[in-house]
DNA sequence: TATAATTTGTACCGAACAGTACATAATTGA
DNA sequence: TCAATTATGTACTGTTCGGTACAAATTATA
C-alpha cells in the first residue's frame, strides 16, 4: 500500500494528540500554526501535508478526542450491569473529572470548550457544526442507555430517559466548567456526591 | 468636570453593551478590533480613547455583563422570602435561561464562555484572571445567599450552604451550555424542574 | 542504478492583526 | 474671538496570520 517516497519522521496519531491538546487549551481561535508546529515539532508543510488545513485538523482533533477520551467513558454505565444505576452513575461521573488531574491534559471537556467558542461568526462553519453534531452524538449514546435502564425500572425520581440524559448531560456540563474553573478534587467530588445523593434519594 | 473640547460622538455605555454582545458571541481571541469597530460603527481611535486596548474592553465588557445580566437574577432568590426555596431557586433558574430565547442577546452565559476560553496560553493574563475573578464572585455571593437559608432550615437533603452552593452552580453552568448548544425552552425548562425535583422532593 | 513518489526545510505570499501618528473638526472657557 | 482641549477620520506602522512554491532529501520499485 505505501509506495515510494520519504518516510514521515513522525508518528501520525501521536501529533494529532499533540494537537489536539493544544487545541484542547488554547481553542480554534486561541490557536496559531505557529503554536501547533511548536507543539508538534514538525513545519507547517508537514502538518498541511499530514492534516490538511488548520479547520480540518481542529474536527480531527474534536473526532480524536471523542474516540480517546470521551466515548470510554461510557463504559462505565454500560459495564457492571448488575450494580445499581446510582454506582455506575456515580463511576461515570468520577471517571469523567479524574482526567481533570492530569497535569498533562488541559482542563475542562475539549467538545464543552468548543461548544462555547462555537455559534460565534468568526470559527468553524456554523450551520453544521462538528461540535454541536459531536455534542448531539454523546447525547444520543447517552439516551440509548438510559431507555434501556428505564425499562429494567432503574430510572429514579419518575424520569424518563429522555429527562434523565438531559439532567446528566447537564450534570457533566457544569462539572467541566468547574473542572475548567480549577476545583479540587475534594470539591468536584462533593458535587458527584450531591448529584447522586439528590438523584437517588 | 468636562471642560472643553469635542463631543463624543456615540453614548459610551451602548457602545460597552455592544461591544460585551461581540465578546460573547465570538470570545475574546474570535473577535477582532474590525468586528468591535463595525459593530460599534466608530473608529480605533474613538476606541482605544474610549476603552483602552482590547484586553481593557474585553474586561470592561465582563464587568458590564454582571452587572447588567449577571448580579440582578440574585434577586429571585432574595424576593419574596416567605416563598419557600424550591419556588425561587426554580425561578431564579427559569430567568437564567429566558435570556436565551432574546434573539437579540449571544447564546449561553458570558462568563461560562470566556471560562472556557481562558487557562489557555494566548488568552488574557492567566495569573490573575479576571474571569476566574467573576467567576469566584457570583460564588460568594450565591453562598452568602444559601448560607442564610441553612439558618432558616430551607436547605434540602442535608445539604449545607457549601454544597448546595456548589450544586446549584453547577447546573447553572450546565444549563448555559445546553443553552448554548441551541437547546429549546422546552426543554430547558424540562431540565430546571428535574433539578428541583430531585433536589426539593 | 535510474526513476517515480513522497516528505522536509526554507523562504515567501497577500491578508488581517492590534495599535498609533497626525491633521482636522468641534466644543468650552477666557 | 481666540486659545486650549477633546474627538474624529485617514492613513499608516510593524507583526503575525493561514497557507504555499519550490528545491533538496529520502525512499520503494523497476
Amino acid at each position: 500500500m505505501t509506495g515510494a517516497g520519504r518516510k514521515r519522521s513522525f508518528d501520525k496519531e501521536e501529533a494529532l494528540d499533540k494537537a489536539m491538546r493544544v487545541f484542547w487549551n488554547n481553542g480554534y481561535a486561541g490557536t496559531s500554526l505557529s503554536d501547533l508546529t511548536d507543539a508538534l515539532g514538525i513545519n507547517k508543510p508537514s502538518l498541511y501535508a499530514a492534516f490538511g488545513n488548520k479547520e480540518q485538523l481542529f474536527n480531527s482533533a474534536l473526532n480524536h478526542y471523542i474516540e480517546h477520551y470521551g466515548s470510554p467513558l461510557m463504559q462505565y454505565l454500560k459495564d457492571d450491569i448488575k450494580q445499581p444505576l446510582s454506582i455506575r452513575l456515580e463511576n461515570y461521573f468520577l471517571a469523567a473529572i479524574e482526567k481533570n488531574f492530569n497535569n498533562e491534559l488541559p482542563k475542562g471537556c475539549f467538545i464543552v470548550n468548543s461548544c462555547c467558542e462555537s455559534g460565534g461568526t468568526n470559527i468553524v462553519d456554523n450551520t453544521n457544526s462538528p461540535t454541536q453534531d459531536l455534542g448531539a452524538c454523546s447525547e444520543k449514546a447517552l439516551e440509548s442507555i438510559f431507555i434501556l435502564e428505564d425499562q429494567n425500572g432503574q430510572l429514579p425520581k419518575k424520569l424518563n430517559a429522555t429527562e434523565m440524559t438531559a439532567y446528566v448531560l447537564t450534570v457533566m456540563y457544569g462539572l467541566s466548567i468547574m473542572g475548567r474553573r480549577g476545583k479540587s478534587r475534594r470539591e468536584l467530588h462533593s458535587i458527584i456526591k450531591t448529584a447522586i445523593k439528590t438523584l437517588f434519594s
